[in-house]
RNA sequence: GGGCGCGUAGCUCAGUGGGAGAGCGCUCGCUUCACACGCGAGAGGUCGCUGGUUCGAAACCAGCCGCGCCCACCA
């Protein structure tokens, strides 16, 4: 090793992930280790497709959570050897973005209505030129292999090739198709939106109840309506069928007060006969039950609320321009003096809200294109059903994602905002033309409106590989291998790419999808900026390091939602340093020109960490293999940790300091034990690891990002080795134990001597690391003065330590008792006939040999 | 209204039919020649409650009590 790069490794006693980061991230870019050629086949080569981040937004935790998972899959797929590649880009995000650019303007004073169109989309662009960069420094601050160079975005000039391309196909199946229909309308956004985008909330309204006089005079019906202004658009009333009360007025009618239209009474199933007053007023305009019960008995259909929320010219003089809000109490006013309120009742109830706006969704009749869903769902069931789509955890998310399919209504499709995938419909007079280009002649207009982001964004897994051109990336990189996304998105994502890839490609886009939690904060409420509950990742990464977040949101994560534990995020960041110091002992400690080798092991321990080394990857390809991630992360610490840094490195520490040792054969296991362990975290934490790596033996331009994912033979699994490094570590932390109730000084060393089977070739081992000076063979007339059980018998201490002996009868006899209750309960376990009849043979002989043993082990006691 | 999940150590969470685990926190002791972001040793749990299934239940089933999520068109 070169002196400088000596000197650095000796002086750098803590590992400093700001200092590190950018350069190795530098490396790789460099290498462009994260651009696969677009050969080969699907099969041998490796994608994920990144769940687009809107191209202004800012990256949160889940996104530091599912790109730390991203990255780890690509990661690995990469260095087994398979073209990898992490297909990146940004989502034009319609309401999210023109909203941000509208507050925008806002600030100087302006409306998107003072632009214009046209100047307006300019000004998303130009926002999304300097604010579109920012999401990618993000990414890349976390580590995360990307294909940077081949960067995506949904409004792409290709892009909006592949969704007029669908838009117009499924119009030529009649898949899509306009319709005047009840719709969602947001009225903070001015827009139609979909059912997804619709959220229920808790409303305390009142209830009132109104008599509607009777055309024939005799009497009233009175009905109970949360929403009193949209009377003035009932068309009918609706009792059911069964409902003895009303039979005789079916067929009858009644006046609507305050407009005096004539409303007749229809029966219909619908109506509850157990809720309000068993009579319903039916407003086909403006509520969807009505809309249905409407249609079905052929009412019709009055608009009295605009698209701005206020009363229309329809609703008369009297209410036409106030907002519904003041209609409502104007309506009831007029009803009072009227004298046709006969009640009124506090109610509250779940009314649908715009998720984007917040405020109270507005059901209207309107000309809208939709997409129908049913044909498109079936293959998309189909292949949850028989497994060919699956989902991790398969429970809940297969279940749920199928009950949705199978409970598909049409989609909503048309937004009715500047910022999308603008409709490629064209209208003259009465005539639609649907193409990306008006047909000939003069006087076509083309659709303002715009797609729902949702539906270019399900095309996704294709549409950034170039499709509909049959492109070299399109053959090389789908379908995808995986989609790892969180499970608020099943419905509005996942399952659309699903339906859409299967249209339109004739494959699944995806096999595998992993469902990452959901991080809430600390206090177990959402991680929301206006809440004031979020934690930032790229906090995080400056305090920690990207190694910290990224281990530690994997550690922390499960199928569950989890509440943000920073102190596992610590946790990571001292497994980095752990990792930083452990390369610095054993790079520093090897002989010079030692390489890594795992066929020079001289000595049991030797043996005993390539025996672990071994199981612990194939248990690694196990769980991700499973998408246990953070089971995966732990198993990763815990072996480096405990195993290979408390026990392999204080055992070998002798050979590698003691004068005159030979340090050949340690040399190459320890370098060869510190190379797996660098391959196997590096997907999880890929800086420390990159950077430990570049002080490894071997050309200096060698990148560990590309180097070969370790094999899980289990041909260096040694069981002898095990149980005698078990031993070695039951009996020295026994002896620890021992000393420090006997109040033996830390520092002393006491005289002992080792009365027990299976430290043959150990035993020194035991005497270093228990603090002990073992007495040979020939000391046999020594006065043992205390007596220590460990495995395979007892090391007797003898006189001339400074300790307290007398510790040792309250240990032995702690062990006595001990041992005598695991015996009594194990004699009466076995001495139960329908146990040793029924239960399994291994479980009944594991616990003979329990039994067994802890009988040794008390007659050894004495 | 329907569906799903959760309740395990002070905190955040794993475990899911055969002797209760991790990280942090806590206590005690260590300036041991990689690391105090460290080393060693500890304390701490009726695994929400009640029944049931089983040779055996923290785990499986039922009910109950708490908490949360998703879906849904009862005015």
């Amino acid at each position: 090793m070169p002196t400088d790069r000596l000197k650095a490794l000796q002086e750098r006693t803590r590992y400093d992930p700001s200092e590190v980061e950018s350069r190795v991230f530098a490396r790789w870019e460099e290498a462009g280790v994260f651009s696969p050629e677009p050969e080969g086949s699907v099969d041998e080569n490796y994608s994920i497709a990144v769940p687009p981040p809107n191209v202004t937004g800012a990256l949160h935790m889940g996104h530091a959570l599912n790109s730390a998972i991203q990255d780890l899959l690509i990661r690995m797929a990469r260095m087994r050897g398979r073209r990898a590649k992490w297909i990146y880009g940004t989502d034009h995000a319609g309401i999210g973005t023109q909203v941000k650019v509208e507050q925008a303007l806002a600030a100087e004073g302006k409306t998107k209505e003072d632009l214009g169109r046209e100047e307006f989309e300019k000004r998303v662009w130009e926002w999304r030129e300097r604010y579109g960069g920012e999401i990618t420094s993000q990414y890349k601050a976390l580590g995360c292999s990307l294909d940077y160079a081949d960067e995506r975005f949904t409004m792409d000039d290709e892009y909006v090739k592949a969704v007029l391309h669908v838009f117009t196909s499924l119009y030529e199946k009649g898949l899509v198709y306009r319709d005047n229909y009840m719709v969602n309308w947001d009225p903070g956004t001015q827009s139609a939106i979909s059912d997804l985008e619709v959220v229920q909330r808790q409303v305390e309204d009142t209830l009132y109840l109104i008599d509607y006089p009777l055309a024939s005079g005799s009497g009233s019906v009175t009905v109970a309506t949360v929403r009193p202004e949209t009377m003035l658009a009932d068309t009918a009333i609706a009792v059911n069928p069964a409902d003895e009360r009303y039979t005789r007025l079916v067929g009858e009618d009644a006046v609507l007060p305050l407009v005096g239209r004539r409303l007749p009474v229809v029966a219909d199933e619908y109506v509850k006969t157990d809720f309000g007053t068993g009579a319903l007023k039916i407003t086909p305009g403006h509520d969807p039950n009505d809309f249905e019960i409407g249609r079905r008995h052929g009412l019709d259909e009055i608009t009295v609320i605009g698209e701005d929320g206020r009363m229309s010219a329809d609703a008369g003089e009297r209410f036409a321009g106030l907002t519904a809000e003041e209609a409502r109490r104007e309506v009831v006013a007029a009803l009072r003096e009227d004298g046709l309120v006969s009640g009124t009742q506090p109610y509250s109830h779940d009314v649908p809200h715009s998720q984007r706006s917040g405020e109270r969704i507005e059901p209207l009749i309107s000309l809208q294109w939709f997409c129908d869903m049913k044909a498109l769902a079936e293959p998309a069931i189909a292949a949850a059903r028989d497994g060919r789509l699956r989902f991790h955890p398969e429970v809940p998310h297969t279940k749920v994602y199928l009950d949705w399919l199978e409970n598909i209504r049409p989609w909503c499709i048309s937004r009715q905002l500047w910022w999308g995938h603008q409709i490629p419909a064209w209208y003259r007079g009465d005539d639609v033309h649907v193409g990306a280009e008006p047909p000939g002649g003069e006087g076509w207009e083309r659709d303002p409106d715009v797609l729902d982001t949702w539906f270019s964004s399900a095309l996704w897994p294709f549409a950034t590989l170039g499709w509909p051109e049959d492109t070299p990336k399109l053959r090389a990189f789908y379908p995808t291998d995986a989609l790892v996304t969180g499970r608020d998105i099943i419905f509005l994502w996942v399952a659309r790419m699903v339906m859409m890839g299967v249209e339109f490609t004739g494959e699944l886009p995806f096999r595998d999808v992993p469902i990452n939690s959901i991080i809430q904060a600390p206090d177990g409420r959402r991680m929301s900026k206006s809440l004031g509950t979020g934690i930032d990742p790229l906090e995080e990464v400056q305090a920690h390091g990207a190694d910290a977040l990224r281990f530690g949101l994997l550690a922390m994560s499960s199928t569950q939602d989890v509440r943000y534990s920073p102190e596992r995020v610590k946790q990571g960041r001292d497994l980095a340093n752990k990792l930083w110091n452990a390369s610095r002992l054993i790079l520093l400690g090897v002989q010079e020109g030692a390489e890594p080798s795992p066929d020079r092991a001289e000595t049991v321990e030797d043996r005993w960490i390539l025996s672990r080394l071994d199981r612990v990857t194939a248990r690694v390809d196990e769980l991700v293999g499973s998408f246990e991630l953070s089971a995966a992360a732990l198993e990763l610490y815990d072996f480096f940790w405990s195993e290979l840094c408390d026990w392999y490195l204080e055992l070998v520490k002798p050979r590698l300091y003691d004068e005159g040792s030979d340090r050949t054969g340690v040399s190459a296991t320890l370098l060869f034990a510190l190379d797996r362990v660098l391959r196997l975290l590096h997907p999880l934490m890929p800086h420390v690891t990159e950077e430990v790596w570049s002080y490894m033996p071997g050309p200096p331009e060698s990148l560990l990002a590309v180097s070969k994912w370790p094999e899980a033979g289990g041909s260096r699994v040694d069981e002898q080795a095990e149980a005698a490094v078990g031993r070695v570590i039951a009996a020295v932390t026994e002896l620890r134990r021992y000393r420090e109730e006997a109040g033996a000084k830390p520092s002393a060393i006491l005289p002992a001597r080792l009365a027990a089977g299976g430290y043959e070739y150990t035993s020194s081992h035991v005497a270093r690391l228990a603090r002990l000076e073992l007495a040979g063979p020939d000391s046999d007339g020594a006065a043992a003065v205390a007596e220590v059980p460990v495995p395979g018998g007892a090391v007797e201490l003898l006189a001339g330590g400074e300790f307290d002996p007398a510790e040792a009868d309250r240990r032995i006899a702690e062990r006595r008792d001990q041992l005598g209750e695991e015996i009594a309960r194990l004699e009466g376990k076995l001495a139960n006939e329908r146990f040793v009849e029924r239960a399994p043979a291994a479980v009944v002989d594991g616990e003979r040999a329990k039994l067994d043993e802890y009988r040794q082990e008390l007659a050894r006691l004495g």
